[in-house]
DNA sequence: CTCTAATCGAGACGGTACGTCGCGTCTTACG
DNA sequence: CGTAAGACGCGACGTACCGTCTCGATTAGAG
């Protein structure tokens, strides 16, 4: 039994190694992330391109999966922290803009979490963090369930911003933002 | 030689036999879906349930990604063939609602095709269908990209549709329909 | 049922097309043994190379191997018919030379016989043979057990030619002979 | 990379594992070469045997040819290793009885061994192994090409061996002896 | 010179073994 | 004496070939 109660709560990083090693792979796989997607990555792999032993993972990660998860709620978290605030603030399509400048700033990370076979699980954790934050506000109006709003939400904004990363043209940040703006953020939040 | 040239084009019957084994393949596939989410069914369970050899499964597919995209073809094409005439020539509403309809009436099977695993291919060809339906009639208007438009009309109609089938309890139809017609129908093919 | 019953007498070729195709698929036999050992022919290699069908081959022999024993039969009793005579009326050196002589006209068709992975079942039939040919005349001395004989015989003379067959320079056929005579027949015939 | 560099050189046992799983194998293979010929007998059946996983053969050897060219290599080695000297120092009647004593010491071994579909195998090894022992001492005379005096030496003997152990009665081993003398010994190497 | 029946080509099929790959566990050997 | 390296059991993959089978189409040889 070597590693089934420490990586159940990743942030009291228990050694300093563990916090190096953890960092390690989380590099790894972004620097992986960037050659091919997600699904034909595999252990070895990482661990061979984070410098650890292969078994190593396993002390950190049950699979794959959770070390992705473990990027992405981070991803996710600073995402989420940017962009929540304007969107209570300002009007939509601030927040829209907002969302699209901090992506665009990072292209090579959000494509790599967002057009390989990541999506997946990049769509689940976001729902989470999405669900977790919204729960701090008054709810929409009851016409559209909440949870449905939040995975509606999410999805649509993943899909039209995967589908902007997967261009090869510049499509201006200001027309992604209005068309995120008019079909996800408007009918989800403003309508009551 | 044996399986590299015949699965090209699966409306050439070649064989009466190949007919019968197909059938026998995509049978024992939903049988399957109905017992477990497709990315954790293997090829043997198929060639096993279908009562078919193994390495016949091979001769009519390249993988169960294939067998998949076989029937969901022809599930999805018959759902487009319903509801696009009603969304020509009655108000979205009425579209929705056809969709909807449809869809209970065939809960089982779309529980199986959207809620499992094997959604990312449900929407891939999805999407390939409604381009391609899509394209016979008048664009909508310039500020959404068409191929983003039908990405996210897929993907939006797929989420809540799989969120309603998820659902244990008899979330009302009605109110399902006017969901989708509120969050995908209208943002992208009303709007101008 | 289709070929179950003709097959065991290949003496009598039912029909004028059963003959033709038999030749094809020896033929065919033949010229790939000359590029591939013959454990790495297939049936199919076969078929294709005597332009019959896949499953023809199966209505004449059950297996490859038995193609080869058709082919090996002929090809051994035209050897021992014409050497076993000169073995009982001349010297021992001049059976040798007259073998030798006779594999060395058709120096592609035994390489290909004896040095390729065939070497086995040419054996099998070569004992066969020497054994119901040699039932025919007196039996040599006691001290050396009959079935030994022919089996040690006849494995002596195989792995002399195919030793010869495989060398690339022309050893001279005389020499051969000698050996072929001073190692095998001397030990075997002469000696009681 | 998990078993493409480690099968190389046997002689060192990198792992205890290594080793343990070797010898199960290769004992694996032994109970099974008692039951039913070489070339039907699978790697499956081998691994099943043994108690390894089926992958975990090829993490050693290539395909079972390698597995039993490893069996043979010891086998045949202490077999040379013993009866060589006897024939350099004593007699060529001792050496045929010192031989077939230690085979039929070991009787189920080497009739597994060389009455299955392992006798080509077993030849080639032997032939390798006579060749490197015998090319330390003083050539025959040139009337016979060394290479084939192997060759004829080793497939003369397997051949008297094997009919020896195939016979169900006991057949008296100073007669076998004799023979082997007498056919191979002799022959091949007093002659000059 | 038909007519009938056997043989032919083509190739799908159920099977079995192959060799590869990746996972997640467990042991070893080394620093 | 802990940790990396990596061997291991497991099981799915996709390939290859076997021998069987069902089709029509062709053709031989008897009437």
């Amino acid at each position: 039994m070597d590693h089934k109660n420490s990586d159940l709560d990743p942030s009291t990083p228990l050694d300093a190694r563990m916090v190096r090693t953890r960092a390690a792979l989380r590099d790894g796989l972004l620097v992986l992330l960037e050659q091919k997607p997600f699904d034909q990555i595999t252990i070895r792999d990482i661990a061979a391109q984070s410098g650890t032993g292969y078994a190593t993972f396993f002390r950190h990660y049950r699979d794959k999966g959770e070390l992705l998860h473990d990027l992405a709620a981070d991803q996710i978290g600073a995402l989420i922290k940017l962009t929540f605030p304007v969107l209570l603030e300002a009007d939509s399509g601030a927040t829209a803009l907002a969302l699209c400048g901090y992506v665009a700033e990072r292209k090579k990370l959000w494509s790599a979490l967002l057009t390989g076979g990541a999506a997946g699980i990049m769509r689940e954790e976001f729902i989470r963090q999405a669900s977790a934050v919204g729960a701090t506000h008054p709810k929409p109006g009851t016409w559209l369930p909440y949870d449905l709003s939040v995975i509606f939400g999410v999805c649509g904004a993943v899909e039209i911003l995967a589908w902007w990363l997967k261009r090869q043209d510049d499509f201006p940040i200001a027309q992604v933002a209005r068309i995120l703006d008019r079909l996800v953020i408007g009918p989800t939040w403003k309508a009551g």
